[in-house]
DNA sequence: CCTACCGATCGGTAGG
DNA sequence: CCTACCGATCGGTAGG
């Protein structure tokens, strides 16, 4: 996939516009963070897999830290929209966790790489950085907890703080990114319905 | 704590086997370790913190890595300890499982330090190690997997696939090494006991 | 357990 | 977007 790009001996590569390459440093740096992470990945590295050397990349970016935030920035905006959008929506507290939980596992699943990224190296942003990070996955976890309150409060829910309670039932949901194969057995469709029935019913059979 | 030992301008510390003085740099690295990452923690930080220099270490240890794999080492050990005693002991499959939550929920809460790096730096070790350390690791999913299919098969538990069932169960209760924090306002056990009530039950009250 | 030091890696920049 | 290069960090070792 990353040689889908030209060859850096066919000389440069033509007909991508700015924003396509800054693109493709993301998508390529997201790879390499993946698997190597960001320490043990060098800018040279980055270069290398798309063809360029590693100047190019701070024609783009002004450092590699800039690199990660990108990928990391990236991530919390979704799910702070997603957070946003099914906590405003339609059905009863319980039912609109039950949308988030979905919601929020499908997209991990749907985009392991930068969601690995984003659990296993946010924190090595600038303190300045991680700090803003750190406040923004509040925003959207405590409209989470809102939402389980809400939900205690009518008796739909289980009583439980909710503080433990959305850690709790996210963290199930986010440590997919640890475990899941997606050349495996089970479909991602079939794993977020699994998880999120385990999570609404208790792995106790109901009577 | 750190500072508990002979601060450098004393001369040489006094009264230590070579036994403790390994103990204290596993320690010592580890607190590092958690706080700033592996691959941010020099030697020079972890002997600074000690109050000796970098080449004392290899008296004790042959490389980083090796006091990184003592770390992770010892986490893997405990829990692959606790996982056969309880699958080995009474009660139905359900009770074990709740058993093994209970009691690798403590165990993590107890020990945040060692476990936060275990699950965040155990990656970075050889390859060879690693895959030591899945292998391990495995063995032991594969018990809880073996406990949950039982339970499955009596009717006792939830009709999931086995490996979601259990991935989402551990990962809830491991999740808890990046959010909880021990100064605040819930107890160790208060988290143990309600994550557990909230996985067994689901978080919809039943009615 | 220390002083002194080496070799390699790597982020970042100059200058084009 | 390239060549050439600098400066700093750091794991590890020599020799005691």
């Amino acid at each position: 996939m990353a040689e889908a790009t030209t060859d850096k001996r066919q000389g440069h590569t033509r007909g991508r516009t700015g924003n396509d390459r800054r693109t493709q440093i993301i998508k390529v740096a997201t790879e390499l963070f993946r698997e190597k992470g960001y320490y043990a990945t060098s800018l040279d590295d980055i270069a290398d897999r798309i063809g360029f050397t590693k100047p190019a990349i701070y024609y783009y970016f002004k450092s590699k830290e800039d690199v990660l935030f990108a990928i990391v920035n990236s991530i919390v905006d979704e799910a702070l929209e997603r957070f946003h959008a099914i906590a405003a929506g339609p059905g009863s507290p319980g039912e609109r966790i039950h949308a988030l939980l979905v919601e929020h596992t499908r997209t991990i699943l749907r985009n392991l790489d930068a969601n690995t990224v984003f659990y296993n190296e946010r924190g090595l942003l600038s303190p300045e950085r991680e700090r803003e990070m750190r406040k923004r996955e509040r925003e959207y976890t405590e409209i989470m907890q809102r939402l389980y309150a809400e939900g205690v409060a009518t008796g739909e829910l289980l009583d439980v703080d909710p503080t433990v309670a959305t850690a709790t039932l996210l963290g199930a949901a986010i440590w997919t990114y640890r475990w899941y194969d997606p050349e495996g057995r089970l479909s991602a469709d079939e794993v977020v319905e699994q998880i999120t029935r385990l999570l609404l019913n208790g792995y106790r059979r109901p009577a």
